[in-house]
RNA sequence: GGGCCCGUAGUCGAAUGGUAAGACGCUACCCUGACAUGGUAGAGAUCGAGGGUUCGAUUCCCUUCGGGCCCACCA
């Protein structure tokens, strides 16, 4: 029997018995098709977040949903571990150590994150198989991703050169363009004065005059009337350093004198300008963000050069003028310090020379929503090196491969090294006789994650080639132009030469109830925890699938919550109530169905098609309202108040059918339900159905139409007027809904079916019914209330 | 500057080539033997603005204004 009211020791029962059951178990042997889920592993932080929650949920309401109808869904379980800001957390608390104790560190500290997250995620009533997991830390993982480098290297795809990459000075470490963001910040726009060819002071405006002793050019608008004939002479900087002058058309002649210098490199268009022009590289920064090269500033960082120079130029009378400048900087997005430019010699993936087949075959996968695709083309359009996947830290999957000291030519590292480490690495010898050293750099953590695909397929070995391409990709959209890109990338283009999912969906962000974004400083941060104690696991996932349509951002919203908690109380009521109507029914006894019933059934039909076509197309919103209307409005409304008098009443044959249709009806609906709200419908499948189609309802089969029942729709609809009409005039006349009236005089256009009158004068509680033809009224003017009977 | 998404009652938000769900909130009444986390009834939107296509547009096209996201640039 259902207890009084659903709470959470119902949910946590439930949970701990699925795990116990191995409910979720993927099972290829049964034979059934498979449905594979591609799910994005968690990076391993230790919270799981509002985003998580809603996309998490997004692709559980799919598992579960594609389980009930048929397949084997694969559902694995993975975690995304390495990267900075573990070595951030573990060096905070351990300090710098030795790499294979630090490594050791990171990963004790990331085990114990997972076991937080799995808690979580167990109480959020997600269904993945536990029995696959992969962790990208482990040695069976970095094999798999060493494995893919040195495949991608024989191709020509994976390459190792010397050029300026984007260069955290804090984590000292190389990073590729999607590990930084912009930020706006306000900073000084110096004039100062180059002396010209002919010793005529030429203003230039910089915001990085600590760069001036790397200056290897200073350049102009070509059809700048003003530097025309400067072209090809030379320059002296403030410093006295002698540059050419030179003409580019990317120069803007309205920005500060229109005259700039090039230095080697302050951002992006000077790696542009050096490269077009050929400049001289001065490296005047080093990999720490101290200056070097500089002969006045070596050994300063960055700010204080900046400020030592000025000092020294103004009082040589070379500074002009300042002005406030808005600016935006490019920072490093895990640590939020200012990047540079720092040549150096990285590995590459070639990402520029393959932008075309990526897009190609993006095409060959369905993107819901469709415009999900644009996010990929702008990408591919618009990168313009190629990815840098090597990053000077430690805790990472090691790069396979070997540099010669003497002549520095690479040499990858044997198959039977896998997983490849520097610290158990062979002596190998180079061609040129010099010694080969095993590579210390670790991957760009885009690079584990962008073979899952491969790694729950079981790559290379690929034993059971239906599982890969992959069913489903669900991710958020933010993550197009990295996860899905680089998936595309590497498992796809590199690799498989298939694309690497049938499917992508694509959720959006949950923003604060405000409309902001979510961050600690503005204190707008929900935690899931905190909902999940007030309103329970089946209200959140409720809340998630009805969070609008897809890759759309959404605010949070209590009151979606609210009324999600509001409706697990009133099916859960409605249940109780059906559950106690139902004594003595007799499911094998063949029901007498009376218009009503009809009615009701044919309406259940068309909320089965509905939910389905919903469903099928990842409209999750849609699904969910629809069955909360049809419960709420339809059956609890409705249905059950039009056949109380049947349940209490003596006519066993009135009775008996509507114990079918209220049976027919809630299991339906608890099947339905049940991808969104697995607590409660497996508590009702239990205490009510128990065992009909196996242990579990997530076993059991979604739902389909049952037989049709057209014709007693429209005779049904003018008895819920008839109804309406006599609950408006008890309103109208302070009287309560369970009064009796002594008459009513219905006046309809076409005569009404004898058994619809009778249903009329005991839904509505009328002794005496009179009834003529013509326009619709319902006259209760000679109607008196009688005592509340029987 | 480029791309994408959006602009519907007080709020949040669906759908739709034939004048518009639902939820929250609001008003009145009702403790009716599942539920007051309830029930019944009701008020409230000319669908950002302008133009076009059409017999007819909130829905299609163009322009415009206003939001949001992503990308590029800022010496």
């Amino acid at each position: 029997m259902l207890q009084k009211s659903f709470d959470n020791s119902i949910e946590q029962k439930w949970q701990k018995r699925w795990l116990e059951e191995n409910t979720y178990a993927f099972r290829p042997e049964e034979g059934k098709p498979l449905y594979t889920l591609d799910t994005p592993p968690p990076f391993t932080s230790g919270e799981l977040h509002m985003g998580h929650v809603l996309s998490y949920a997004y692709f559980d309401f799919v598992a579960r949903y594609k389980r009930m109808n048929g397949f084997s869904v694969f559902y694995p379980q993975g975690w995304d571990t390495q990267g900075f800001p573990t070595e951030v957390k573990v060096e905070k608390k351990y300090g710098r150590l030795p790499p294979p104790e630090f490594r050791k560190k990171c990963m004790e500290w990331t085990e114990d994150m997972i076991a937080k997250m799995r808690e979580s995620m167990v109480g959020m009533g997600y269904s993945p198989d536990w029995g696959y997991q992969y962790r990208t830390m482990d040695p069976e993982y970095h094999k798999t991703v060493q494995l893919s480098l040195l495949q991608m290297h024989k191709k020509g795809m994976v390459y190792r050169a010397k050029h300026p990459v984007y260069w955290c000075t804090r984590c000292r470490s190389a990073l590729a363009k999607t590990d930084t963001e912009d930020s706006e910040r306000s900073t000084m726009l110096n004039y100062f004065i180059f002396d010209g060819p002919d010793g005529e002071p030429l203003e230039i405006a910089t915001t990085r005059p600590e760069l001036m002793p790397a200056c290897a050019a200073v350049m102009f608008h070509p059809e700048d009337e003003r530097y025309r004939h400067l072209a090809g002479r030379k320059i002296k900087t403030a410093l006295g350093k002698e540059v050419p002058a030179i003409a580019d058309k990317d120069v803007l002649k309205d920005f500060g004198t229109g005259l700039l210098m090039v230095c080697t490199f302050g951002d992006k268009m000077d790696v542009i300008w050096a490269y077009r022009h050929k400049l001289p590289v001065i490296e005047a920064i080093g990999t720490d963000g101290r200056m070097k090269n500089t002969e006045l500033f070596d050994g300063m960082k960055v700010e204080e050069a900046k400020k030592a120079i000025i000092g020294m130029l103004r009082e040589k009378g070379k500074l002009v003028k300042q002005e406030q400048l808005q600016q935006a900087v490019k920072l490093h997005d895990r640590c939020k310090h200012p990047v540079e430019f720092a040549p150096s010699y990285q590995w590459f993936a070639d990402i520029t020379g393959h932008r075309e087949e990526i897009k190609r075959l993006a095409e060959q996968v369905e993107w819901v929503p469709s415009f999900g695709i644009h996010y990929l083309y702008d990408w591919a359009d618009s990168v313009e090196w190629d990815w840098v996947i090597s990053r000077q830290r430690v805790f990472g999957t090691p790069i396979p491969f070997y540099i010669c000291d003497k002549c520095n030519s690479v040499r990858p590292c044997d198959e039977d090294e896998l997983p490849f480490s520097p610290e158990r690495a062979k002596a190998h010898t180079c061609g040129c006789g010099g010694k080969m050293r095993p590579e210390t750099d670790v991957c760009d953590c885009w690079v584990d994650s962008s073979i899952t695909p491969l790694v729950i397929a079981d790559w290379p070995e690929m034993k059971n080639p239906e599982l890969y391409p992959s069913s489903l990709r669900p991710q958020g959209v933010e993550i197009v132009r990295t996860w899905a890109f680089y998936t595309i990338y590497r498992s796809g283009l590199a690799l498989t030469g298939k694309p690497p999912w049938k499917t992508i969906l694509l959720n959006g962000n949950v923003l604060a109830p405000d409309g902001r974004k979510m961050s600690k400083s503005l204190g707008n941060v929900i935690q899931p925890a905190e909902l999940l104690r007030e309103y329970q696991a089946d209200a959140l996932r409720q809340w998630a699938a009805m969070s609008g349509a897809m890759a759309k951002d959404r605010p949070f919203s209590y009151e979606d919550i609210k009324f999600a908690k509001t409706f697990l109380n009133k099916w859960w009521n409605g249940a109780r109530f059906i559950e106690s109507s139902l004594s003595g029914y007799d499911a094998g006894k063949k029901p007498k169905l009376g218009k009503v019933d009809r009615w009701m059934l044919e309406q259940m039909n068309v909320a089965i098609g509905q939910a389905t076509e919903a469903m099928e197309r990842y409209e999750f919103h849609a699904a969910v309202k629809l069955l909360q209307s049809f419960f709420w409005h339809d059956v609890c409304d409705d249905y059950l108040e039009y056949v109380k008098y049947r349940i209490y009443g003596e006519g066993a044959e009135g009775r008996h059918a509507a114990q079918h249709v209220l049976h027919t009806i809630l299991y339906n609906f608890t099947k339905m339900m049940a991808p969104f709200t697995p607590h409660i419908s497996e508590e009702i499948y239990s205490e009510m159905f128990g065992g009909k189609e196996g242990p579990s309802v997530h076993l059991a089969a979604w739902p389909r139409p049952g037989e049709r029942h057209h014709g007693a729709h429209l005779e049904v609809e003018q008895l819920r007027l008839l109804v309406s009409a006599a609950r408006q005039h008890k309103a109208a006349c302070k009287l309560s809904q369970a009064t009796w009236l002594s008459s009513a005089s219905i006046t309809l256009p076409k005569p009404l079916h004898s058994e619809l009158v009778e249903e009329f004068r005991n839904i509505a509680r009328i002794k005496e019914v009179e009834l003529k033809e013509g326009e619709f009224a319902v006259d209760f003017s000679k109607s008196v209330p009688i005592e509340a009977q029987g």
